[in-house]
DNA sequence: GTAACTGCAAACGCTTTGCACCAAG
DNA sequence: CTTGGTGCAAAGCGTTTGCAGTTAC
């Protein structure tokens, strides 16, 4: 949490009661979360949060690297807390719990494809789903 | 086009002038295009065509497996005719062109993710972007 | 002739903006 | 005390729905 308080301090943006429990529900939360469970899940313990805040929270934390979106077919507004590095995201389709994984060596793959299609590959985004292991057995 | 029209009409769904005309501007074009983008198209020749139709028939083609959703960052809307088979797509960052190819040998890396992190992959979704052959000269 | 399709207008839900008040540094 | 943050209400925007008229088969 320090981490994330020292980063935005430093950028002027101040870490005020509601977006501490904004950050906090995002941080603890093991799974990618949307704009209004984030509100109905932060409200429970502040009651006063308005929905305005969590948009604006959410922009601020994506603009500073320390959230980024999840795509997953319809549903493409939930943010999850970026992993270390350049890391892929593996989500569970039963219990709907995320986790990173550290990237796999693709430049052998993006060689391959640069030979085959000509294409020189910038950009890579990869997303895994399946079942964890708690929902596995 | 006419493997589109059969499938189509196979299940009852029927092919109108303007549900033709959406389709062409779909397949004719060769990047993924938005609802409003697909509406412009369409109504240089067609200028009756309504955006309701629009949306109605990208809702068809996808539920039929025809067209799929491409997502990039911010922009989850776009639409792609599919690949044959199981195919992934790449995007060129410059002009949008988008192109799909085979999907490689991937499950290897699964393989070793399952081991690594306990999660039992069941399905996979990747993505690149970068500059196409025309672009990068 | 029946069932599917059409465009229009209205409704809907999510997101953003304007504003007056408040609080962190 | 200055600057950034807050909630509320309203506006904005993309998408969906209701409906009466139309068209494919």
């Amino acid at each position: 949490m320090d981490s994330w308080v020292k980063k935005l301090n430093s950028k002027g943006i101040r870490c005020t009661a509601m977006r501490l429990a904004v950050i906090q529900t995002i941080r603890k939360t093991k799974k990618p979360l949307s704009p209004i469970q984030i509100f109905d899940l932060t409200r429970q313990k502040n009651p006063k949060l308005g929905l305005v805040t969590v948009y604006r929270t959410i922009e601020i934390l994506e603009r500073e690297g320390l959230i980024e979106h999840i795509h997953h077919f319809d549903n493409c507004q939930t943010v999850l807390p970026v992993g270390e590095g350049h890391q892929h995201v593996l989500l569970c389709i039963k219990c709907g719990a995320a986790v990173h994984f550290k990237g796999m060596e693709l430049k052998n793959i993006f060689d391959q494809i640069n030979k085959e299609t000509g294409f020189q590959i910038k950009e890579h985004w990869m997303q895994l789903a399946g079942l964890c292991p708690a929902c596995k057995s």
